[in-house]
DNA sequence: TATATATATGAATGCTTTTTCATATGAAAA
DNA sequence: TTTTCATATGAAAAAGCATTCATATATATA
């Protein structure tokens, strides 16, 4: 296998890493401001450990950055980079979030089908 | 289960569709121009089928345009999207690229691991 | 120091997605 | 109209990833 192998990682993970539902509803509600993790818990219905395991794989790609407050730790956005990138895909959303949804798998759908 | 399910679902999927060296080698190929289905073949080394499948989804995802000339269908990119959004994550990446790869498992690497 | 609160981590589980293989379709050329 | 070339598709195998559970660490407070 030739160096093409490693070429795209860095950009494969990146993209990876904002390729789950968890994930986005951490960076929409860090639009807004900092938070803690304990906020990020409930704003997002999502239990502890997935968001720590969450934020630090969304601090490892430079997408949110960590401040230290006692026993607190509050997170915040890479404004440069991921403020006017969702602000882009906003856009493209407004134009193709249809078609990209049409034929999706929903768990509503698969339990129907259950039932048959 | 809350209707928050959904709410991500095609965001979620949009950057699905950006997170294979596959896909997006075939997005960087386009980047200098359009091309079918065989260049994209030999400039990107894949098979043909998978070339097919992911300019499939990348085309679903309104990342590429297709245009039918004989048996022959060239795919073109969605520059209003895709272009600045590449160049918004080839900036990022100059700073975070090292630190996003760090701890990443290679081919070589599982197989040094083997021979212990 | 003992306890409570906030957050992080590792391992296991199950789920989703990529990739491959075999085959189908569709359009042109012989 | 048979053959050839270009591309698409479906199903199965392989690979990768999210989530959970149990537990650890770290900081503050009584």
């Amino acid at each position: 296998m030739d160096s093409s192998e490693k070429k795209y990682g860095a950009y494969r993970l990146f993209f990876g890493a904002l390729a789950t539902d968890s994930r986005l509803h951490l960076l929409n509600a860090l639009r807004k401001g900092r938070k803690n993790v304990s906020e990020l818990c409930q704003l997002t219905h999502c239990e502890q450990s997935l968001v720590s395991h969450n934020l630090k794989i969304l601090e490892h790609h430079g997408m949110v950055f960590v401040e230290k407050k006692g026993k607190f730790r509050y997170y915040k956005l890479n404004e440069k980079t991921i403020t006017p990138l969702l602000q882009l895909i906003d856009t493209h959303m407004k134009q193709y979030c249809c078609k990209i949804l049409e034929g999706e798998r929903t768990t509503e759908k698969m339990q129907h089908e259950h039932h048959h």
